[in-house]
DNA sequence: TCTCTTGACTTGAACGTTCAAATAGCGTAC
DNA sequence: GTACGCTATTTGAACGTTCAAGTCAAGAGA
């Protein structure tokens, strides 16, 4: 963070900017066009031209037609910064980007994008936010929510014990979470997926296709998402009268690749993977390869979250698909609704699909 | 997009929240202190308040102790709203989070978090920008400027030709670019890497290890940065008196294992890849593996950008490192510049680092 | 003693919007 | 003819801050 390393043609243009293009913003002669502009062009109140803006059904149509011409000539655009004092809202949310380096997290860019675009559809804004850890991310929602600059928060990742939900609900301030809660479930705020629901599908999907000895992949978490997957795992294979074979593994590619070896060298080793994360499935299809096994029919592999990655591998990956879009117009929609009339969202558990590919 | 899958849970609780939890943002009574509920109570004026916030080398040190009891006790904290209105800056720029469902870019995340946190150290939020695609892009600049949703704009993935830095200059919008200006680069606003030096690195690398039949793997783009890395190839292996190959494939991993099978396939085989992504080098250690062949000091591969994806196979990938933190830092601060000066910031052009892992 | 300067603090105004209340115009019913 | 209701529009005030100009007292210089 000292001296940049610069190349030549870096120090030859300095500061300044380079001879015959004016510097930006150069618009004293031209204000930035207010209501009151376009009011006076227009021959009206300020309020007439709001009205125009906000609820053309209360002016006159031939007023309308004025005030919206001054508005075009003009090329006014109501402040974002004038409304947001006045109503007390900035019409944005918070949501924490958290970029692990460790973790793979596909699925986080994919929601964040869907929730630009939700929140788009909304008229809102999506702000970032990025803590160093989660005493600091509860500080900076503290601090955002007082400082006015957001109107609530996106959260994801939720675990039982986890102390972002308690602060929100005591402080009183508008949240939305992707994951339920994991202690309250019944207080709302959340939209979730039914991890168990997905994985149970996919149990049945090896056991109608004659497989008698399917494993689960993935961490070892006591809680949280994961551990409800594996959870529906268990259950839904002792149903139906399966020994459940759960494995443990880091979720890196390295980590489940030799977990599944090892998983496949035991005595009665298991003919299918249900995998915790597409990255977990990518090392069990690259474990089949290091043992010359073929994926597919004999030699089964589902993923989970149906990222990009679960096209790599030939045969690609079966994975079990979240609806992360409507994930995301759900939880814009309902903090939209918490904002306004200050009620905590109701709870909405999705179910994932399983897309069906060659591994499986 | 019509009534979500819920689980008979989600039906349960209606919208009200569940009995014993007072609906949130239910201070009627005590109302969120402003910097006059302040003032009162310190007993001084709103804008000693202000001064001992902003610069409290106007107030007088007893004056100063008093006034910030007063804050402390009221937990006050002065509204971004307010005052952004009256300084007319937001502190906040926009990005736009381009998730593209078909090409990695795990960079960008990272790119995307060191903003973030570059943002944060001076002060300043990240908004987020989702256009449906390029025109879209302009609009939606343009829309946020006007409104004063934001006070410039980040680039990133610049090309030539790019219409979007053609129309930020021309209106005058403040912004600044990870990416250098591809027509103008005399023009600046831009932090960008060498790309071409990072390729000679790599190229020498191998040269130095005894590799003659050194290969480029890559996307066929005919201008910016692929093709700033892919020229700085030919030109370095040229000049060493190597003879350049240069393969094209798509920028997936599949793609790039078919491209290097065929690549190794040939009567005078490359033996050593240098990638245009990490994602191609995952590619040509699959096509190794396939074949075979074991990567390391007989099959050299390096890739681009260091992503967590390099550190997935066996060995390891080498891979060249972008500074993405420092990119982000000079971009922040220079944008901050931009807008109070008025000057676009002047170009820094950055060297990327190899990164020399058991693959090379 | 008078003026000037300095330091510490206060006051008025403005930033751009919208809510709530007020007003004007006009037709209609009693 | 007056009272009423309705619609279209205007005005005043407020949201929370900071800039610019102002006040006021104390100290310095002549």
């Amino acid at each position: 963070m000292t001296t940049p390393n610069t190349a030549p043609s870096s120090r030859t243009t300095a500061t300044r900017p380079p001879a015959g293009v004016p510097p930006i913003a150069e618009q004293q002669g031209e204000r930035v066009p207010t209501i009151e502009t376009v009011a006076q062009r227009a021959g009206v109140s300020r309020q007439t031209v709001s009205n125009v803006i906000n609820a053309p059904d209360r002016v006159r149509p031939d007023t309308r037609v004025r005030v919206q011409a001054a508005i075009d000539e003009l090329r006014y655009r109501p402040s974002r910064l004038g409304s947001a004092l006045q109503s007390r809202s900035t019409r944005s949310f918070a949501y924490r980007c958290h970029i692990d380096e460790e973790e793979e997290n596909l699925l986080l860019d994919r929601f964040l994008h869907d929730l630009c675009r939700a929140a788009a559809l909304r008229q809102h804004h999506i702000v970032l936010l990025s803590p160093a850890d989660e005493a600091d991310e509860i500080i900076a929602y503290d601090d955002m929510y007082r400082t006015g600059s957001v109107d609530g928060f996106i959260l994801s990742g939720t675990y039982p014990g986890d102390p972002r939900l308690d602060f929100l609900i005591a402080e009183r301030i508008p949240f939305a979470s992707f994951g339920r809660n994991w202690d309250h479930p019944e207080l709302g705020g959340w939209v979730d997926i039914d991890g168990a629901a997905g994985v149970a599908d996919a149990v049945h999907h090896f056991w109608t296709r004659g497989h008698r000895r399917i494993a689960w992949i993935g961490g070892s978490s006591t809680g949280g998402a994961d551990n409800d997957r594996r959870e529906g795992f268990r259950r839904t294979l002792t149903d139906l009268g399966g020994d459940p074979l759960a494995i443990e593994c880091s979720e890196t590619i390295e980590g489940a690749a030799s977990a599944a070896v090892a998983a496949l060298g035991l005595a009665h080793p298991p003919t299918a993977f249900i995998c915790a994360t597409d990255v977990v499935a990518i090392g069990c299809a690259r474990a089949a390869a290091e043992l010359h096994r073929t994926v597919g029919a004999e030699l089964g592999i589902i993923g989970f979250d149906d990222t990009r990655l679960a096209l790599a591998p030939t045969p690609q990956l079966s994975s079990i698909r979240q609806p992360t879009a409507m994930v995301a117009q759900l939880l814009i929609d309902g903090l939209i609704a918490t904002v306004t009339s200050g009620t905590i969202m109701a709870p909405h558990m999705l179910t994932p699909t399983l897309i069906h590919r060659g591994s499986s």
